[in-house]
RNA sequence: GGGCCUAUGGUGUAACGGAUAGCACAACCGGCUUCGGACCGGUUAAUGGGGGUUCGAAUCCUCCUAGGCCCA
């Protein structure tokens, strides 16, 4: 949005370090107060002048002086106000996103790197729910962000295939069940399991298999959990989710034995009382966190622990890339703390990590952690179907054309997506189902308009004028506000790229398509005369691009009609 | 008991330390002889509490309260 004009003009004339004046630039709150300002308190310490005098002063100073982009300079309570030249930032942008389209706000910060996300890695003992859902939305969005930006993501989804719950599933299960019925013998198996000592046995017999390597079993128990997998993954399949690669936990059980030689050698690994191998994690930023620092890589027996397998695999990961990154639930912020210490002590890199918050529940008490065992839950497959009813009943409703999935996709998503990762979300039915305001489906409602706009026009058959960047375009209100943030995806794009952070990408296109829609309500397109209509068109044009590009970062499908 | 995260209208949320705290849902009022009413306009309504830093704090520090997560 013509920072750099802003930047160099002040820069020749006021004597500031140009990064000074990017850091300090700003955007007015209001759009009537400008496009750009420079607050001068800060100045007024060093110049040791008043603010309202520096300000003044500058602006005096540059009045004359202004390039063609900026159209004139104010001084107000101790700001200089910039406002940019809207007809030229309106050629000029609608120019460089008809040129480029599908890659306009890309800033081809990966320029073709491969970068490996894991995200998902759901337990196989039964499918998904909402909370969980959290987690590869969030990481496929991700996945998304980084393909825009030239990156090469590779998707991997890590199989906890070692573990008690596998073990149990594994004692009651014989593979050809659905992923309901799995779920209801593990929890029948849980509980027998808790009250009866020798199926106990039973079950740590067949984990400690499991954990030493035997094939036979891990053969058995394979088939169950990668039907298990299977179940997960179509269910994911169905939001659109897709994994590059699966990656079996059990594959890293002799790589993991292996580890205890090189943490060996780092000093830090010690036999403990019970003979385990534990590595002593003290001297670093645990020391507050834990009481005792400590990191216990295997049992008594020898035979590793899941921290030991879950290291190996991190390794194997380098072998691919070194820009790896990991979607983690909030539980997990310690275990991963302590996961890159130990690698950080053997010199391996740890994956950049995204940690989300979970979804809650609404119960009796208040709100609660989905839990499986206790039924507090909704499960993933539920809350498409209901999503999916919901459109059907909308599409009906309105006699259109819609696809239903795509636009019960869309809500889903973008409730999950809307909100900062840091932050829980509450689940609620009826907000979760809402396709009015800040919704899915207000974003794909947007751009089928746009889309019905220009079939309109194509009718029409008549030669529009090209706008050029000389032109006297006497925007309004909503056709400017609607050109500024086109011109913003870049920031946004930026800002969630730097912070891996999808919901600065749902909160842009939220008030994109909401500029949008003021601007259709305001400035009509078909009855436009002149410049005017062809620069509306260029417009609505330039719209659809953005829209989808946002869109398409989200896993939203911008349908054309619905 | 210790650590990490969070707290903004009735509800859900936004806001590089910057100007009058933005938006949605709900409620109420209004807008189709005009490109799609899954829309647009308007009204009511908010920074958990106490200290501090700063020209300026929702934002930073500190104590407290409440919730989530982890360690013990």
């Amino acid at each position: 949005m013509f920072k750099e004009s802003v930047i160099n003009l002040l820069w020749k004339e006021v004597g500031i370090s140009k990064e000074e004046i990017n850091r300090l630039l700003e955007m007015p709150p209001q759009e009537e107060m400008g496009d750009w300002a420079l607050p001068c308190f800060e100045l007024a310490k060093i110049m040791k002048k008043a603010p309202v005098k520096i300000a003044g002063d500058i602006s005096s100073k540059l009045k004359n002086k202004l390039p063609k982009e900026i159209s004139s300079i104010k001084s107000v309570n101790g700001y200089v106000n910039f406002f940019i030249n809207k007809d030229l930032l309106a050629t000029q942008i609608i120019k460089e996103i008809l040129d480029k389209k599908e890659k306009y706000g890309s800033e081809n910060m990966g320029d073709g790197e491969k970068v490996l996300v894991e995200h998902t890695s759901l337990n196989p003992n039964s499918e998904p729910h909402v909370g969980r859902a959290r987690n590869a939305i969030i990481g496929d969005s991700i996945v998304r962000l980084l393909r825009f930006q030239n990156y090469e993501p590779e998707v991997h989804f890590y199989i906890n295939d070692v573990s008690k719950q596998v073990a149990i599933i594994a004692l009651g299960c014989k593979g050809n069940e659905t992923l309901d019925e799995m779920l209801k013998i593990y929890i029948e198996m849980t509980k027998k399991v808790e009250k009866n000592a020798k199926l106990e046995q039973e079950v740590f017999k067949i984990l400690s298999k499991i954990e030493e390597g035997d094939k036979k079993t891990i053969e058995k128990t394979e088939k169950i959990v990668e039907h298990a997998v299977k179940g997960q993954v179509k269910v994911l399949s169905h939001l659109g989710i897709k994994y590059d690669k699966f990656d079996f936990e059990s594959e890293y059980i002799k790589a993991g034995q292996d580890l205890i030689e090189d943490f060996d050698k780092t000093g830090k690994l010690f036999k403990d009382k019970d003979g385990r191998f534990v590595l002593d994690e003290s001297g670093c930023e645990l020391e507050k966190e834990m009481r005792a620092p400590m990191l216990v890589l295997t049992r008594s027996n020898g035979t590793g622990l899941y921290v030991l397998r879950d290291l190996a695999y991190n390794i194997e990961k380098l072998k691919k890339t070194q820009s790896n990154i990991i979607i983690l639930g909030e539980e997990q912020k310690l275990y991963f703390k302590q996961l890159a210490i130990a690698l950080d002590m053997i010199n391996k890199l740890a994956p950049r990590v995204v940690h989300y918050s979970f979804v809650l529940i609404k119960t009796k008490e208040g709100k609660s952690k989905m839990s499986t065992r206790r039924g507090e839950v909704v499960m993933l497959k539920e809350f498409i179907n209901e999503a999916i009813k919901k459109a059907k009943e909308e599409i009906a409703k309105r006699k259109s054309k819609g696809n239903a999935e795509e636009i019960a996709k869309a809500a889903i998503k973008y409730s999950m997506l809307k909100v900062d990762e840091n932050k829980n979300i509450v689940f609620d039915w009826e907000e979760a189902l809402n396709f009015e305001g800040e919704s899915g489906p207000y974003l794909q409602y947007s751009v089928a308009r746009a889309n019905s706009i220009l079939e309109k026009i194509k009718k029409e058959k008549k030669n529009n004028l090209k706008i050029k960047a000389s032109d006297k375009l006497k925007l309004g209100k909503e056709e400017i506000s609607l050109t500024k943030q086109l011109a913003l995806f870049k920031n946004a794009v930026h800002e969630a790229s730097k912070q891996l952070a999808p919901h600065i990408i749902a909160t842009y296109s939220y008030e994109l398509a909401k500029k949008f829609n003021e601007f259709y309500a305001t400035c009509p397109v078909m009855n436009a005369k002149g410049l005017q209509k062809s620069f509306r068109i260029e417009l609505v044009r330039a719209t659809i691009p953005v829209l989808e590009n946002s869109l398409n970062i989200l896993g939203i499908s911008p349908i054309k009609k619905m």
